[in-house]
DNA sequence: GATGCCATTGTACACGTGTGCAATGCCTGC
DNA sequence: GCAGGCATTGCACACGTGTACAATGGCATC
């Protein structure tokens, strides 16, 4: 029945050594940077290794290295496009740097805990936080282990844990200044009340600009940041004829919310964040503000290593840079 | 300048062990389901890892186990909601049944090759293949290493390698008949000429079944399956009044494409594939086919862990179910 | 030719865990 | 009281790898 092939025991390097006529250690040293061996040895044992297909067990050189080179990349809220390609770029920086990065998504605040949990089993190098925020405790545990974690627009100061923050101060202050160059005299701004640190940041800086400048501007509460609540925000919106909208996801629910009350859009000056690529599809044509994920991530990573090599080091935010990206909506 | 906190050693089940007054054994037998241990060891054992902060180290256990409950996602065209919202699915489910997803983008062809070989490395329980689909010699090298792999979406068959396609007959059947009930005349489908396979396998049965019903029918084709593409196809589409777009986000390409034409949506029938979130959106209001991608997921994880168990089985074929939903464009 | 240096090699231990095996002790049934 | 069964425990080995240490040998220098 079976093809006769036995179900073969996977090849360690006592199997490459024996065939390549060395002993186990030249093997190991082989497959191992900056190791002394000669250069005809190190032909047999890779002559060796591809004939029987060979491959080091990442896992168990772990055990001894003390590092897994896995890295827990924690998300929620993948339904927005741009958390999804936050966690695509994520995922290339990983790789790119060698780093495999394992996806925990974690859509209530509870799971968070569970998922960060699982990640210390694995005695991952790192942890990407995109999702809420793990609890201090949590955190002062993994710095106890030695585990880096980064949060990517989350949460306030936690001890030894590194921040990539949006510069939502720029982009608030852009997207008042946008709007009022477009001859808005109205000025409103759409956001979810408790979910997001980032987007309130934003709208914080946006309501101090106008201040600043002594213009009308007012904040329109939504529950969460998506295209179902600004779809809704809508109705509220009509009394104004200059929007901020804290991520471009809902500000598409807004623009088809005022166009399904009939409202021209033409007239009406709107600003998103985040520039996804559907902010520059012709049904929207948003103007917004471009958050580079992946130069985000490339941060996010670079911290991460930077904390590998000095756990203790003091926590650092480092900043993404923001920039305007005019189209048809401001 | 340390804090005094001497950058403690990692705990183990050693000084679990010792805490406890027990052998390691017991430690280990503790966190090992259906292993034999009194109350009174398991409750001291358990008080004393609590007390540490110890955690088991999987890594090490996968090294006795043979099995790392990681599993290998190899995924690609993640600007396509559809793709995201499927990885994010998959991460469910595998997390749902205690695997962890090492996420790996592969959007070139050849990186395949590159990301599927460092999973060997880390001799994960599995892999979910999204991207292009793996040459055969690879998939070889992995029944031989008895990893099972499954295919979502990709190609023809493969000795061992299971597969999870949606069910494309009907879709392009359905999208047919939905376009003549709607009152179009002449037909044509929209797709990709290359990239995907299941994509392919829907534009043949749409245009069988015209075939059949004795209409008209014509294939227009594209380069990918994207929105700019499908912007672009809508110039060529102005002829037709029926409309097939194999997948949603480039029927959104298509319908923006065709308001810039200055064409009348309403009086064109257009049908989509997927059912992304965006399909349900005010500005498209697009009908399609719903692929469910949850139940997709559901059917790949249960396919990967009939295979960890049978790894010489035959190679098998799961349908994802497909179905209508009615909206504005048809 | 003797000496010192250096590259290379093999031996042996370590990493943290699961489990077969034999030993122990308790309990049940006669 | 005694045999037998059963749950529990500890010892020791195994998993696949990296590397410190000592040993070896080649080569250049005196």
């Amino acid at each position: 029945m079976s093809e006769g092939d036995n179900p073969r025991r996977k090849v360690t390097s006592f199997d490459v050594a024996e065939r390549a006529g060395v002993s186990r250690a030249a093997v190991s040293r082989t497959f191992t940077p900056n190791a002394s061996v000669s250069p005809e040895t190190r032909e047999k044992v890779h002559k060796a290794a591809k004939e029987l297909g060979y491959r080091v067990n990442y896992l168990a050189r772990s055990l001894i290295n003390r590092r897994s080179d896995l890295v827990g990349v924690v998300a929620a809220g993948m339904d927005n496009p741009f958390r999804s390609q936050q966690i695509h770029e994520i995922a290339k920086a990983l790789v790119g740097r060698n780093f495999r990065p394992i996806l925990l998504p974690a859509d209530e605040a509870e799971s968070v805990n569970r998922m960060m949990d699982q990640l210390l089993h694995y005695n991952v190098s790192g942890v990407l936080v995109t999702s809420d925020a793990p609890p201090t405790a949590l955190c002062e545990e993994f710095a106890a282990h030695a585990v880096p974690i980064v949060l990517i627009n989350k949460g306030d100061a936690i001890p030894h844990v590194d921040r990539v923050i949006s510069d939502d101060e720029t982009a608030g202050r852009i997207a008042a200044q946008t709007l009022l160059e477009a001859g808005a005299t109205r000025l409103a701004v759409i956001c979810g009340a408790e979910v997001s640190y980032t987007a309130r940041r934003r709208q914080e800086a946006f309501l101090a600009t106008c201040r600043k400048l002594g213009a009308s501007a007012q904040a329109l509460p939504v529950v969460i940041n998506d295209y179902g609540n600004g779809f809704a925000a809508a109705a509220a919106a009509a009394d104004f004829d200059g929007l901020f909208c804290v991520n471009d996801y809902m500000a598409f629910g807004v623009i088809d919310g005022l166009r399904a009350a009939g409202r021209d859009i033409g007239k009406i000056r709107i600003v998103g964040h985040d520039d996804i690529p559907q902010a520059a599809w012709a049904a929207y044509d948003l103007t917004t503000l471009r958050q580079p994920c992946d130069i985000q991530a490339e941060q996010a990573v670079e911290l991460l290593m930077g904390r590998m090599d000095a756990p203790r080091m003091a926590e650092r935010t480092e900043f993404t840079p923001v920039t305007v990206v005019r189209r048809a909506t401001a």
